[in-house]
DNA sequence: GCCAACGTTGGC
DNA sequence: GCCAACGTTGGC
């Protein structure tokens, strides 16, 4: 079934939207190139880890809502805020023999690595770093703000979905 | 650039 | 199937 043609499956379901988090490192895909990008669209390809693969393939549903972070480069913390428009498809990058993120074991009959789409929805009115996150009350079980965290797709709550929000200066978040 | 944390690989 | 060695991530 295309899932383009699937209406919000957690709707339907009534179930509440979720939220995750994105990991980039900005020089290789930074916010404002999604901002710049179609439709200020793209396909989340390189997720290369089982567990992140997981929530990509089964939890992550259209509308679910996204924030943007930046890792490695200073400012570190969360940009933006995306919302998913396309639901897990395969990641096109696993059978590019020039893409870094090539994986020459992975068949096109059955594809290892799935990615979903998101669009850009609005940039934060200021960078919530990563410090911040750590120090902030009711942020304490983020995934992203534990120590050696490094998946890069994680689940948020929805109250560390606000509480990041109004750090940000987005009040009725 | 260092290195702690953690995921993956492969010998046995 | 264990686990040591190795590779990668990402904060600092």
């Amino acid at each position: 079934m295309p899932s383009q043609t699937v209406s919000n499956e957690n709707a339907e379901l009534g179930v509440e939207r979720r939220y995750w988090l994105f990991k980039s490192e900005p020089d290789v895909f930074a916010y404002t190139d999604l901002e710049r990008a179609p439709q200020q669209t793209t396909g989340w390809e390189g997720v290369r880890n089982y567990l992140a693969r997981n929530y990509l393939r089964d939890l992550v549903k259209l509308g679910d809502r996204v924030l943007f972070y930046h890792s490695r480069i200073e400012p570190i913390g969360v940009v933006g805020v995306c919302e998913v428009v396309k639901e897990a498809h395969p990641d096109p990058s696993q059978f590019d023999v020039a893409s870094h993120y090539y994986d020459p074991k992975s068949k096109p009959e059955a594809p290892t690595w799935v990615q979903v789409s998101i669009q850009a929805r609005f940039p934060l009115k200021r960078v919530v770093p990563l410090a911040e996150l750590k120090s902030t009350p009711g942020l304490e079980k983020l995934v992203v703000a534990q120590k050696g965290s490094r998946l890069s797709i994680t689940p948020v709550t929805p109250d560390e979905f606000r509480i990041i929000l109004s750090l940000a200066g987005h009040a009725d978040a």
